[in-house]
DNA sequence: TAAATCTTTGACATTTTTGTGACAAATTAA
DNA sequence: TTAATTTGTCACAAAAATGTCAAAGATTTA
């Protein structure tokens, strides 16, 4: 099921919105005012975010903008009354995705949140390049470098390493790296995942004994940081 | 750094665009309505064309028209607004490349623009000349030389080795090669294939054992570089 | 037509990649 | 603390991909 925070300071539009969402079958997370969202949003696995622009406390482009630097990639819908033309264009440039202006029709808000879903299921995001440490890499070509030296990746090390990668910051378990890089039809051992983990830790950290990017979480797996 | 053109008479809009765009990264011109962009866009050297569908004084699909059989070439984002669904197929139909309907999310928007030079940059250049090493090649007279030493190479090698040389610092598989070289109708083996770089190697490299220009990329294919 | 050149293939050598097990070191749990 | 589990590390072997050569067809040239 699909995750959706709410934040929005209107009780009444916000129990109106709960509880047309959840009768969508939607999970609906809410928060009346702008940090609570924020913490929120940040916290939990949300697949899409609706935000009031106008909240107490913390601004809804406040928010946009904080949270788009915090990482946080879920599409973002932006309400705005239909006073403030301007606060459209204020609101996209915060890297929200989409806006309705109030009053808004719920049929067309449902619409919206569809096509926001889809849009970011259409979109796996594809990292051809990446740069971390004092190392550049660029998946496409298959090229690594380290302080202006050439790197030698095999294949499975660079795709071992998008992986991690296109989940910085979240733990990736051996079973997770098996089915998805090496695929659901052969069955290596999970040791194998260590050593390739060994290897891309000697080629790519300063220091592989003590690894400050690709880090080991006991009984879990692997975390990439960057 | 890549140059974008926008013309579009709401302010606030235009306003928002350039600021993100700038942001971005971009290089961007603005134009309030279409005489002037069109102008702009002959004058000047635009990577992309970002176009609203309504303009005062003449319109989107106009521009789009003129543009296109004035011979400028850049990739054409059209900006349509929700309600003249039908005016999207015009402007396609009209020269444009790809369209956006406001309100729009600026991620999407961004994801488009680097979809659009992506793809202009696909289109692979036509050269008749190409130096690099101590190699000099006339691919239009079918002539290399090395060393002030003419070179004798196939036709198939000429073309292999241009097919390598316009996707420069890009990685060429065996069946790219196939595909586009030999053409969807023959199926040679693809050790065909290695057995053409080799000869290219034993031929153009100074010491074929060691290629410095055309690079192996195990498990996937080859690389030219300069 | 024969000779020369070009194209393609197969065989074998070499290199690179990949996966595994053994043992050491580290971490966790009792 | 010790025992059990998990992870780090290394060396090695199997598998796969590529390099290389020679030779057989195919095509062009003389």
């Amino acid at each position: 099921m699909r995750s959706i925070l709410i934040i929005e300071d209107d009780p009444a539009i916000l129990k109106g919105l709960k509880e047309s969402l959840e009768q969508e079958n939607y999970h609906v997370l809410t928060a009346r005012d702008g940090l609570k969202g924020f913490e929120m949003a940040k916290r939990e696995n949300i697949d899409i975010i609706i935000l009031d622009l106008m909240l107490p406390g913390k601004n809804g482009q406040e928010i946009c903008r904080d949270l788009r630097s915090t990482g946080v990639s879920a599409p973002i819908l932006m309400l705005t009354s239909k006073k403030h033309e301007m606060d459209k264009v204020l609101g996209l440039e915060l890297g929200a995705d989409d806006y309705v202006t109030k009053p808004f029709g719920l049929r067309e808000l449902h619409a919206r949140i569809k096509a926001l879903l889809r849009r970011k299921a259409d979109l796996p995001k594809d990292i051809d390049q990446y740069s971390f440490g004092s190392i550049h890499i660029d998946f496409k070509k298959r090229e690594a470098i380290k302080r202006k030296k050439p790197l030698k990746l095999s294949l499975r090390e660079y795709e071992v390493l998008k992986y991690l990668i296109q989940h910085e910051g979240e733990i990736v378990t051996r079973t997770m790296l098996l089915d998805e890089v090496w695929g659901y039809d052969v069955f290596p051992t999970t040791r194998t995942v260590d050593n390739y983990i060994l290897s891309l830790r000697k080629k790519l950290e300063d220091n592989p004994a003590e690894p400050c990017h690709i880090l080991t979480i006991h009984t879990a797996g692997y975390r990439f940081v960057k």
